[in-house]
DNA sequence: CGACCTTGTCGTCATCCGAG
DNA sequence: CTCGGATGACGACAAGGTCG
């Protein structure tokens, strides 16, 4: 999906497009953009802040927990591909005996 | 020793998808 | 349709290794 982390701003309209707080430095944040009432404005940024705050926490807990999840799935699959390799290793030798064993009849 | 490369980890964003 | 969780993709950063 060739993100590269370009804002094609398909962010939420509660949602203060992500970009802005990556780089506070850049933001605009607090910046009366509009000639929008103060309060109002202020109001609605804090919340929307907030709400941001809880989505990126929630995110990065989810962020790791998809990670551990993940490892353990891998893990997993080494794990069963040791135990096909032995019984597969143990299945041809027994092959091999049986072959043995018949061609001396 | 410093410059560069590799690998692993983390946080964030975009997107998908199921639930309500 | 909206919301929120899960996950792939990306960039930043740190630690360790290699080479001139």
């Amino acid at each position: 999906m060739a993100v590269t982390g370009d804002e094609s701003d398909t962010g939420t309209a509660s949602d203060l497009s992500a970009h802005h707080l990556r780089n506070p430095a850049t933001s605009s944040f607090c910046q009366s953009e509009e000639g929008t009432s103060a309060h109002d404005s202020k109001h609605l940024t804090e919340d929307a802040i907030h709400k941001r705050a809880i989505r990126l926490m929630k995110n990065r807990e989810a962020a790791r927990e998809c990670r551990r999840k993940k490892k353990e799935y891998v893990r997993c699959l080494e794990t069963r591909v040791a135990l096909l390799e032995d019984q597969n290793k143990a299945l041809m030798d027994e092959l091999r005996n049986l072959k043995l064993l018949y061609r001396h009849h």
